[in-house]
DNA sequence: TTGAAAGCGTTACCAT
DNA sequence: ATGGTAACGCTTTCAA
C-alpha cells in the first residue's frame, strides 16, 4: 500500500534508523549510505508520514499564522512575507520543510481561540498572531492562557502588531508604535494647515484602534486644535466609504480625513470622488500601513520605518529562530510603524 | 507533563477506548459515562494529540487551501468563505473540528508542488486548489500526479476556478466560464458604442488569462471590430497601472479598457485618474470578479451568476462532503462566473 | 557509522 | 456499552 520508512530501509539495505537520520540530516551518515537511501526514496516515491513523525518527535513542522482579515491586503502581504521567511529557513531537504499556513480569525475572539486550540492539537512548531488584539479582559486572559500552554508545549509564539501578553514572557513580540505614528500623521496634516480633520477609526475595543486614536488626539491637543468628528467601523473599505458620509454630514467643511488604515482610506477616497470632491484638493486623505495605495492617485508622504513586507519577514524569522527569540523576557521591536499622509494643503 | 488520553481515562475511571469514543462522538456511549469523561477532560485541560490521532486514524483534520496570491482580496474572499464552510461543517466537539489553512503559492509552480507534498505528508483531509493554473505541460503533469497520489491516499481534492485534471477522475471541479464571461463583458462595452478597447491581460500561460482573452476576441470578431492593444502582466494592481500607460501609448484614443481581473482594474482606474482622465467618461473600465470594487466610484454592471463568496463556500463544502463529490467522474459546475463592466458610453 | 528496540498517544478491532 | 490491546510509522537512546 503506502510506502513507509521501513520499505525505504529495506530497499536501501539499511536500518530504518539510518533512513530517518538521512532524511532529517542532523546526524552523521556515510556519504555512500546517504546516496543509497536517497535513491531508494526517489525510486519508491516515498513521502514522510507527518503525523507519525510529529508523534515520535513531539513536534510538527506546522507553523500557524493567525490574521484578523484575510481579505485585507495588509494581512495578505504580511502573511505572505512571513511564509517566505519561514519557507526559506528550510533546508530544502525532506526534513526541514515547514508548512506555513494562514488562519483567518475574521477578528472573532472565538475563532482565534479555536484556531489556537487546533494548532495546539497539531503540536505546531510556531504560531504567529498578526494584527491588533481585542481589549476585552476575559478574552485577553483566555488568549494569554492558551499562549502560555502553547509555549510550554514547545511551540514558539510570536506576536506581531499586538502588545505583548503581560503575564507571559515566553513570546516574542514585534510591536508597532501606533500611537506615535498616528500623532505624526495628524501633525503632518496640521502642519499643512488643516484645521477641520475627520477621523475614521477602527472597531472599538481593539488595541490598534485605541492607540491610533490616542495619537491623533495628542497631536490635536498639542496644537490646540479642536477634535473633528470621529466614526468607528471595521477595518475595511466599505467602512471608510460609509464613514465618510457620516463625517461630512457632521461637518461639511472638513478639509482632511484620517483613516485608521489604508484599506479604510481607499473607501474614503471612493466616497469623496462619488461626491465630486477631488482627493486631495477638496479633501486630503491620510492612512496607515503600506499597501500599494499610491497607485490610487493619492499624493502621499510615506514614513517608512519598517515596511510591511519586512515586518512580515521579521515575524517569520522570529518564529523560526531558536536564538533570536525571547531571552528571558518579551522581546519588543518598538517604534516601527508605517504611516502615509496626503501632502496637499487645504484649499483657499 | 503533558496530559494524555490515558490520564483522562484514569480520572474518569474508564478505558482509553471509551474516552476516544466520547471525544470522537461517533460511537454509542452512555450519557453518564460521557458526562464523567467530559468533566475529566475539562478538569485536566486535556487537548487531543493531533499527530497521534492522525497516525492511528490514518487521516488528519487539516484542510489545505492553495491560492495564487494571498495579497489579492479575490483569494482572500474565496479562502475566507471556504474556511467558514469547512469550519461550520464541524460538530463543534473535540472530534469534528477541521483546521482550514491557506497556503500561498504566489503563482509559483514549485511552491504549489511543495505545498502539495507538505499537505500529503500531513495526510490532509482535503486540498482545495483555487485560481487559474499554469498551462505548462510539465508542471501540469507533475500536479496531476501529485493530486492523484493525494486522492489515492484518501485526501479529497477540489479544483476551484481551474480546469479539471484530464487523466484524473477523482477530483471535484468547480469551474468558472471565463471565456463566456469575457465575451459578455466585451459585448457589453461594444453595445455601449465602444470601438477602441484596450485589454490588460493576466500573465501568459495561465488558464484564466487565455480563456478570458479568447472570449474578448470572440466578441470583437463577432462584431467585426478590430482588436485594440493588449498588454500582459501579473494579476495585481501595479500591473494595471503600468499596462495603462502602455495601452495609451499605443492608442491614445481608447474609450474603454478591459482588465482581466478586478485588482488589475483598480490599477487601471488609478492610472487614468493620474492622467486627469475621468473614469468612466473619458475612459470606461471593466473588470472581472466580484470584489468590493464599486466603492471605487466606477459605475458598474454586475452579472452575478455565482458570487465569489458562494463559490468559496461551495468549494469548502465539496472539500468536506462525502456524498456530493465525484461520483465516478469529474464533477463540474459550469458556466458560473462573475463579470462586471462599466456602464458608460463613450464620449462624444 | 550503523543497528536494535523502546516508546510516542490514538484508534479500532475483538472480546465481553 | 465498555475494556483490552494490537497496530500506526517514525524518532531516538543505547549498544555495537
Amino acid at each position: 500500500m503506502t510506502v513507509t520508512l521501513a520499505d525505504v530501509a529495506a530497499r536501501a539495505r539499511v536500518s530504518p534508523a539510518t533512513v530517518s537520520r538521512v532524511l532529517n540530516g542532523n546526524y552523521p551518515v556515510a556519504a555512500s549510505t546517504r546516496e543509497r537511501v536517497l535513491r531508494a526514496v526517489d525510486e519508491l516515491d516515498y513521502v514522510l508520514n507527518g503525523p507519525a513523525s510529529a508523534l515520535a518527535a513531539a513536534t510538527s513542522d506546522l507553523v500557524g499564522v493567525l490574521v484578523n482579515d484575510i481579505a485585507d491586503p495588509f494581512f495578505g502581504i504580511m502573511a505572505s512575507a512571513a511564509q517566505s521567511a519561514i519557507g526559506e529557513s528550510a533546508t530544502g531537504r525532506g526534513g526541514g520543510e515547514k508548512l506555513a499556513v494562514v488562519c483567518n480569525t475574521g477578528g472573532s475572539p472565538e475563532r482565534e481561540l479555536t484556531y489556537l486550540t487546533l494548532l495546539q492539537r497539531q503540536r505546531a512548531a510556531a504560531v504567529i498572531l498578526m494584527g491588533g488584539a481585542l481589549e476585552d479582559p476575559e478574552h485577553l486572559a483566555a488568549t494569554a492562557g492558551k499562549l502560555t500552554k502553547l509555549s510550554e508545549a514547545g511551540t514558539r509564539v510570536v506576536l506581531c502588531g499586538r502588545p505583548p501578553v503581560p503575564g507571559d514572557a515566553s513570546a516574542a513580540a514585534l510591536v508597532f508604535d501606533n500611537r506615535s505614528g498616528a500623532r505624526q500623521l495628524t501633525e503632518h496634516l496640521l502642519g499643512l494647515g488643516h484645521r477641520r480633520i475627520g477621523y475614521v477609526a477602527g472597531p472599538t475595543d481593539r488595541t490598534t484602534t485605541r492607540h491610533r486614536l490616542e495619537g491623533h488626539r495628542e497631536a490635536l491637543a498639542a496644537a490646540g486644535v479642536a477634535e473633528g468628528p470621529t466614526v468607528h467601523g471595521p477595518y475595511d473599505r466599505s467602512s471608510g466609504h460609509e464613514a465618510t458620509a457620516e463625517l461630512l454630514a457632521r461637518d461639511p467643511h472638513l478639509t482632511a480625513v484620517v483613516a485608521a488604515n489604508d484599506t479604510v482610506a481607499l473607501g474614503v477616497c471612493a466616497a469623496l470622488r462619488e461626491r465630486g470632491l477631488s482627493v486631495p484638493g477638496d479633501v486630503s486623505v491620510a492612512g496607515f500601513d503600506d499597501l500599494p495605495f499610491s497607485t490610487d492617485a493619492v499624493p502621499s508622504l510615506t514614513t517608512v520605518r519598517l515596511p510591511l513586507h519586512e515586518a512580515g519577514v521579521r515575524a517569520g524569522r522570529l518564529a523560526m529562530s531558536t536564538t533570536e527569540p525571547p531571552a528571558d523576557g518579551v522581546e519588543t521591536v518598538p517604534g516601527e510603524l508605517v504611516v502615509r499622509g496626503s501632502t496637499a494643503a487645504p484649499r483657499g
